[in-house]
DNA sequence: CGACTTTGACCGGCGC
DNA sequence: GCGCCGGTCAAAGTCG
C-alpha cells in the first residue's frame, strides 16, 4: 500500500459513471499547461493500458486513520506549501491562517493536489451545473426534509431533472477501499453493481453544511484498483489539513517576525 | 449515547 | 408499459 498508485484511465462499463470534465470546472485551481485529456477509450483492454501516473508524493502525516492509504494530496499540499514558504522572509502582516483556509476552500485537496503531484485524474466529470461550489449548501437543504414518499430517486426528480454536479473520479491501487482525503465521510448506502463482484459504496461528507458525496468501487477486472468518484465541492475547510498545517503556520508566523 | 454502518425497500430514469 | 438498474432513505444494529 505504500506503493499506492494513482491511476488514470478511461471509462468502462464496470466503472462508476463518469464524463469528461469541462475546462471550466471550478474544482481545480488554474493550471498553466493542463495535461492532455485522458484518452477515453471504449476498449476495455486499452482502458487498463492507460493506467498511469504513479504518485510521487511521500506518505502523508495526515494519514493517521484506520486505512493505510496515504492521502497524498493532502500531504503533498502541506509539504509543498511549507517548502515553498519556509525559505522566505515573511511579512508579519500576512494572515496565513485565513489564506490557507481560503486555499482549502477554493481548492479541495484531492484534485488540486493530485495535479500538483503530477497525477492525471482518471476521470473528471461534471456537467457544470450553475450551483457548483456554493450551491452545494443550498442543495443540502432539500435532502433532509424528504418524506418517505420522496425518498430515493425522488430527490433528483424534485430538483427538476437530474441535477448534475461537479464530478471527478480517479483510481488508486490499494488494498483499502477508503482513501483518506482528510474529510469525514458517512456511508449511506451500498449496492451491488452489475458486472462486478464488488459492491459500490456511497458516502456523504459529514459536515452539516456540506453535501459532497463520493462513491467507492473496485474494478471488476482488477480488484486491486479502487475507483473513487467525488461529486460536489466541499464548502468548508479540510479539518485534517488544517490540523497538519496549524503547527507549520505558527512556526511561519513566528519566523516572519524577524 | 452519539456517531457510524448495514441492509432492505423505495423511487425515478432509461432501454426495450 | 414493463422491468432493470443506480441512487437514496431510514430503521436497526454496531461500536467506542
Amino acid at each position: 500500500m505504500e506503493n499506492q498508485q494513482l491511476l488514470h484511465g478511461g471509462g468502462g462499463d464496470d466503472e462508476p459513471s463518469s464524463h469528461t470534465l469541462p475546462s471550466s470546472f471550478p474544482y481545480f485551481p488554474p493550471v498553466p499547461s493542463p495535461p492532455p485529456p485522458p484518452s477515453l477509450s471504449s476498449s476495455d483492454d486499452q482502458q487498463h493500458s492507460t493506467l498511469i501516473a504513479a504518485l510521487q508524493q511521500p506518505p502523508s502525516a495526515c494519514d493517521n486513520s484506520s486505512n493505510s492509504l496515504p492521502p497524498p494530496p493532502l500531504l503533498g499540499g502541506a509539504d509543498q506549501l511549507a517548502a515553498a514558504v519556509a525559505p522566505m522572509m515573511l511579512p508579519p502582516a500576512v494572515d496565513w491562517q485565513s489564506l490557507l483556509q481560503q486555499a482549502s476552500l477554493m481548492a479541495p485537496p484531492v484534485p488540486a493536489l493530485l495535479q500538483h503531484a503530477g497525477v492525471q485524474l482518471l476521470d473528471q466529470s461534471g456537467e457544470n451545473d450553475s450551483g457548483s461550489g456554493g450551491g452545494e449548501a443550498a442543495g443540502s437543504s432539500g435532502g433532509k426534509e424528504l418524506t418517505k414518499a420522496n425518498k430515493g430517486g425522488a430527490v433528483r426528480a424534485g430538483n427538476k431533472k437530474k441535477v448534475s454536479r461537479p464530478r471527478f473520479a480517479f483510481q488508486t491501487r490499494s488494498v483499502n477501499d477508503i482513501l483518506d482525503d482528510g474529510y469525514r465521510w458517512r456511508k449511506y448506502g451500498q449496492k451491488a453493481v452489475k458486472n462486478s463482484a464488488h459492491p459500490r459504496s456511497y458516502y456523504r461528507c459529514t459536515h452539516h453544511t456540506c453535501n459532497v458525496k463520493k462513491q467507492v468501487q473496485r474494478l471488476a477486472r482488477d480488484t486491486s484498483i479502487v475507483v473513487t468518484t467525488y461529486e460536489g465541492v466541499h464548502n468548508h475547510p479540510c479539518e485534517k489539513l488544517m490540523e497538519v498545517l496549524n503547527p507549520i503556520l505558527k512556526q511561519l508566523q513566528f519566523l516572519s517576525q524577524f
